[in-house]
DNA sequence: CAGCATATTCAACATTTGTTGAATAATCAA
DNA sequence: TTGATTATTCAACAAATGTTGAATATGCTG
């Protein structure tokens, strides 16, 4: 485990930073703002991180191995526990989601937001090919890898929509706006990311099967 | 020397902001990036439409009700094509999604633009609540209406959880971030919607009935 | 033509923005 | 204690931003 100082100062620069851009995206926030909302002058941020996309790179950064690890060691101990043939498609996709539900109830406020980000950059045509691929091909290409392996007679161009329909469930799942909230007049709460993934992985494992197995 | 729709300035103003909007967001823009886009004085959009926001309000509703009544068409037609029992699933969902395809398909790229623009505002936790509600909420509802025929034995959250995830894919989708042609290594284009769709009302359709049906 | 309304540009404003260099405070080793 | 390194604030800069009022152009109607 990497041990940091308890609290510093950067630390809440970089936490007050994660929610503000989640919220307002980049350009919608100010290096004022953050600070005020730090309780820090705002030459601060500057020294510790640079630039302002220097500080939203931080600010991406700072999870995205954390996370990235939890999904492949959920992906890794689902296969471990799965035959030759590899885990059922259902596993994958949980290995795939359960790790982000599992980081937001940790308790700490700041997976919520951090998440909330990735959502933004992840639908955004500007950021995502700029932030997105560094960190997470990898990991997609390893469950692209265990799908194909789990719908043998699937084509290559029907896992890849799939897997796209997958992935923005997800994204709006991680967005919370409020929305499913007011159509439902109340049944459904956006921030309970348990009871979105609850549907959220039968619904695309069901997704899957019919469009690369054909049932 | 011509291949002008007859447009006035107001008109490209618009076209200019709705392009630039979708790719940086709100914040993301400044008035004078969008005159300099439409070659036009920073003080014409103010005069046109006052103040940023009110462009912003007036490029989201501009296509709004067009599009709101080609959604709603498709689904009257649906339903009057069918019997006492409603459309079937996958039909509801297909008029839900192609005539957003086919107004891009028109050849005006002003639709593509403006459909990313809905992407990016469906996402955002800032805009979604204040900007979909008033135009779509009733559209939705009667698909969702629909979908309740479709699907008697469905519980109310998990059809409008399942109408979530629907409403996930379909906004990537628009979004077009250009991330699934880089991780198909090219088998699949982001930007062509007909394919995306031809994936996504099988997949979604599946997806109702596993999690609402028991299927 | 004249007259008038609309459309468009010009010039400028008060704020706000990201950024930086110097000054001050805190931390810590010797 | 020192002294040096790190952390933080202060003060200010040039540039960019949204906005506005006055000036000019354009088009239309009689």
């Amino acid at each position: 485990m990497s041990k940091k100082p308890p609290s510093p100062k950067s630390e809440r620069i970089l936490d007050v930073a994660e929610e503000l851009f989640a919220l307002h995206g980049y350009d919608g926030v100010t290096l004022r703002q953050i600070a005020s909302g730090a309780g820090v002058d705002v030459a601060l941020a500057n020294y510790h991180f640079g630039k302002k996309l220097d500080l939203f790179q931080a600010v991406f950064d700072r999870r995205a191995a954390e996370l990235n690890n939890a999904r492949l060691e959920a992906l890794r101990a689902a296969q471990a526990q799965a035959g030759p043939e590899g885990p059922p498609l259902e596993e994958i996709i949980a290995a795939f989601l359960t790790p982000l539900d599992d980081a937001q109830r940790g308790g700490d406020s700041g997976w919520t937001n951090y998440l909330a980000l990735v959502a933004y950059i992840n639908n955004s045509p500007y950021w995502a090919p700029k932030m997105m691929s560094s960190l997470f091909d990898k990991l997609v290409a390893e469950f692209i890898k265990a799908l194909k392996i789990a719908l043998p007679q699937g084509r290559d161009e029907d896992i890849y929509w799939c897997y796209q329909n997958l992935s923005g469930a997800l994204t709006l799942a991680l967005a919370k706006t409020g929305r499913i909230d007011k159509l439902s007049g109340g049944k459904c709460v956006s921030a309970d990311i348990g009871a979105a993934f609850e549907r959220m992985i039968p619904f695309t494992a069901a997704g899957f099967r019919r469009v690369c197995a054909g049932d």
